[in-house]
DNA sequence: GTCTATATTTAGATAGAC
DNA sequence: GTCTATCTAAATATAGAC
């Protein structure tokens, strides 16, 4: 009977920790930390203000949970892909390409919230970031583009030239899609249907890029 | 008498009135609107809090002046170089790139600033974006695209294609800066090299992109 | 664990002296 | 025009009942 009551109220407590984390998600990303009133946030998660200082003690807190969450969730795509002893060099910049799109499909305020609580100078997320640097330079990744290069196969530069403009030709039409939305007079549904087209050309021309 | 009093107020008022804005710009830039305190701008301007609302009256009033200048910035480099009668459409691409180096060195922090506020439903700066479009479809430099496309010099695909690879690989460097840096392990003047450098590069892989 | 009511802190804006 | 001191509103955080 203990151990009952003590089940259902553990798991009534991750149900309601995980409604306030995904609700925080969803504004922070949105709003930024800085435009987000907690009230936003228990709104958005159903409960009420005070809960979620009971579970989280300060906006401060929470928001740190947050940002290595999405921090994570962008640098996973990398680190996963990167190294997978089964793809060649190609094959791993597609699958990179399209972890970024089916991420941002979802989630298009991730790069911005993540740039610009950086920009400002977040503690946390700079510690996080920090990593990054190993994660590529020690990957099967680096060693494959090494291995290309040494055969020629690709022009001789570092692998932050191939990085950049992956990154640039994927992640920006997400962040500037409001903008690009009205150059292009498309409305969402187009518009994404357009990057859907345009992803394996992507991939296309990073490779030329590597090559010229 | 009068008029010298008169004069020399006018141009104390011009002089603070333009500290303050150049203070404004800079915070708001760093910090977007809601973390931007009205006491932090009136400190940058070297100037007290209650002189900030004699000038602007409120927060809101100044935060619409320098989000349309940063806009006008922004698109201005655009307006000007699209309509030029006397450069080719391969010119004015690498005028384009030229143009928006040159303004993001200094000012960095721009695109963020107009992606986030944006993203956040900010009424000024929709307004002021919704001109785009016709701007680019009404140019010299779409008339001089069609042409090009008219006589197969690359693949036909509406203008949106050729720009959003121009801005991605110019501005995304910029605004991820802090972490392209760790990535590829360089500091800022390293960094600056690097993008300077990769400049002329920049241009080719645009024109690449129009003809596959 | 969850709520209502309230205390506390912060930040925008104004009054009034100089 | 410029400042000091103050008012007011908004938002975070906590106390205490259930």
């Amino acid at each position: 009977m203990k151990n009952q009551a003590s089940v259902s109220s553990t798991m009534k407590t991750a149900k309601t920790e995980q409604k306030i984390m995904a609700a925080a998600i969803k504004v922070f990303q949105d709003k930024g930390y800085a435009g987000t009133r907690t009230r936003d946030i228990a709104e958005e998660a159903g409960i009420n203000l005070a809960l979620l200082n009971y579970y989280f003690r300060s906006k401060e807190k929470l928001f740190e949970i947050i940002m290595l969450q999405s921090m994570g969730d962008f640098m996973q795509i990398m680190t996963a892909v990167i190294n997978n002893e089964k793809t060649t060099l190609e094959q791993k910049i597609g699958d990179i390409i399209e972890a970024y799109h089916e991420l941002l499909y979802d989630k298009p305020g991730i790069p911005i919230f993540i740039l610009s609580e950086l920009r400002q100078g977040n503690h946390t997320i700079f510690l996080k970031a920090t990593g990054l640097k190993k994660i590529y330079q020690h990957s099967v990744f680096a060693k494959q583009y090494e291995a290309a290069i040494a055969k020629k196969k690709y022009t001789s530069r570092p692998m932050i030239w191939m990085i950049m403009n992956l990154m640039s030709m994927t992640i920006f039409p997400f962040m500037a899609s409001p903008l690009l939305q009205m150059i292009g007079d498309m409305n969402q549904k187009e518009y994404r249907a357009f990057l859907k087209t345009r992803k394996p050309l992507v991939v296309k021309w990073v490779l030329q890029t590597m090559k010229s």
